[in-house]
DNA sequence: CTGAAAGCGCTTACAG
DNA sequence: CTGAAAGCGCTTACAG
């Protein structure tokens, strides 16, 4: 077959003898059509290797099934898995979305939006980026797209979000700490330009009220939120006077970071200092020593925010109730076995 | 501001006082308009909240600066490094690229190309999912639509690729393995429906008799690409009657796996068994041990990816000459220090 | 420099 | 069921 123009339904009515209105309908598999009339139009698309163009017949209708998820990090596998969970539902509805990657950059972010109305979208998903302006959203606001904040929100935004219940998980995983016998704790990573940050550590804090640790032996250590972030949280830690013998950290990277700082210091994660991380990433379960974490359904959340802008966009809303996700503790080694408070106090 | 209807070039010329086509050349950044006139429809642009129709640009223009990149799994941290590397090139090149996920599933990625021919992209960077039919880029093809092969390619497929140099990479480390002492060595994880597979196995091979490793001393276990293929391959090994002591694994994923097994087994890794990774994905130095692996510069060849199709989008063809990156070896603990014939014998 | 006119590929009433 | 006609928002010669 040789290299031709591309085909348009005016090609395929001259191929069927039928005219373009007609193969218009079959394209969208109109019931008035004659099942021969269908079937003969069908072999003349395949004749001519026809392909839709979604532009022209999106222009016409002025409406558009396009799907935007927008990422704040992609290379952060929490991320990719709840992009994962979203793209099930949308594979299930026969949608194809596109996928775009801020890299934890507004600036980005806005040339990503932008090219992302020019390209007619018809519904978002978005994992905002850290430090996004309360406004970043308003253009898309004033078009009337559809738009649902995945795991972060925008503080005073009316956009719904769906996202774990981020207090309770640190209320969770802090009271456990304690009743294992800890009664000096630390909270690793992040800054409170995130409410995410804002949620967990508010949770953090009132778990550690709840269970009376003195408030000098709280230690709140702001960080990256990545490995990095982790190691260097760690070891401010261990440096202090009298330092924490168990940490919350923001996420299960600044988990991974923590654990290995240990190991560089020569201690025993789990044994000698109890790490909990947060969204239970896939790599928690297999990490050496296996990693106690706050388990979000990561999938759950993806396919929730699926389904809540495809609703939306179906009955051409832009307003939605916001879904707060369970959330449960998955205790594995890093937290270690039960303490005494000798043993706490030995050092 | 309330929720009107989209403005378009009209409104915009309207509010200017001046003809559509004027403010279609300003869109434009033509030099055809008096600078005051320019400003003066900028200003109008602002006012009316425009957002330009890109779709119906393209579909006048009969062509499109879109550019879809299909990744065969997001959730693999090694093609989310590769993504990123793509998209700072498109970030400077001015165009937001789509990103689009088939999972490594056949299907799927019929799906996501035939969606985003739809749409009309002006090229594409593919990593073709494992099993994909020799003839899943006819259409596009056909279509004369730019397209890139990312670190795989098809074999007898005359689209370009960018890729590394697996073969010299995995002859690089066997060597290093064999110069190292050891005798008895295995290649773990990937099957041949791959020709990366193919690629690295065959350096392997070419290594181990330059190196004058026995035949019968050279093992060799198929398994998953991930973790789990990992550690079932290092299980595999060890129960064999005369196991080896080393290891070449067909990506990261595989040689954490492998490395994880080795403790359950209760052997230090690196000093009871060496294990060599493939990619050098970002986690690889930070792993406990340090993981020694093939460094591909995955970056690099991302953008060379993106470079690539950007070039044959501008001058209109769909060939180019393939790239082959370089690769070297980065030694770390993971392959321990050097051991003799003694130590290796005493098992 | 600017304006009127045609056309990209589709969908959608409206007649027949 | 089918055909002719208008129009979605833009760009592009072509006159002025």
């Amino acid at each position: 077959m040789a290299v031709r123009e591309k085909a348009t339904i005016l090609d395929i009515a001259r191929e069927a003898g039928v005219s373009k209105s007609t193969v218009s309908l079959v394209l969208q598999g109109s019931d008035l059509i004659r099942p021969e009339t269908a079937t003969k139009v069908r072999r003349a698309i395949e004749q001519v290797g026809y392909v839709y163009n979604r532009g022209a017949a999106n222009l016409r209708k002025s409406q558009s099934n396009v799907i935007g998820m927008v990422i704040n990090d992609l290379t952060n596998p929490f991320f990719a898995e709840l992009a994962v969970g979203m793209e099930r539902v949308f594979q299930s509805a026969g949608v194809v979305p596109f996928i775009a990657n801020t890299a934890e950059n507004p600036v980005r972010q806005e040339e990503v939006l932008r090219s992302l109305m020019e390209q007619g979208v018809g519904g978002l998903i978005i994992s905002p980026a850290r430090g996004t302006a309360p406004d970043a959203f308003h253009r898309l606001e004033l078009a009337g797209i559809p738009v649902v904040f995945a795991m972060r929100r925008l503080p005073g935004s009316r956009i719904p979000a769906v996202a774990p219940d981020n207090r309770r998980g640190a209320m969770l995983a802090t009271t456990h700490l304690a009743r294992k016998g800890h009664r000096r704790l630390a909270f690793f990573g992040g800054s409170p330009d995130l409410v995410v940050y804002q949620d967990r550590l508010g949770g953090f804090r009132e778990a550690c009220e709840a269970e009376g640790i003195e408030p000098e032996n709280i230690t709140v250590i702001e960080g990256e939120t990545n490995r990095r972030g982790g190691m260097a949280c760690l070891e401010t830690a261990l440096a202090a006077p009298n330092p924490p013998t168990a940490a919350l950290c923001f996420n299960d990277a600044v988990a991974f970071g923590a654990l290995l700082g240990l190991r560089k210091a020569g201690r025993e994660p789990g044994r000698d200092f109890a790490v909990v991380g947060f969204d239970d990433v896939a790599e928690a379960e297999h990490y050496m020593p296996a990693l106690t974490s706050v388990s979000v359904n990561t999938d759950g959340l993806g396919e929730r925010a699926a389904h809540m802008v495809l609703k939306m966009m179906q009955s051409g809303t832009t307003r939605a109730e916001d879904h707060v996700g369970a959330v449960n503790l998955v205790v594995r080694e890093s937290c270690g076995p039960a303490r005494t408070n000798k043993v706490e106090n030995a050092r």
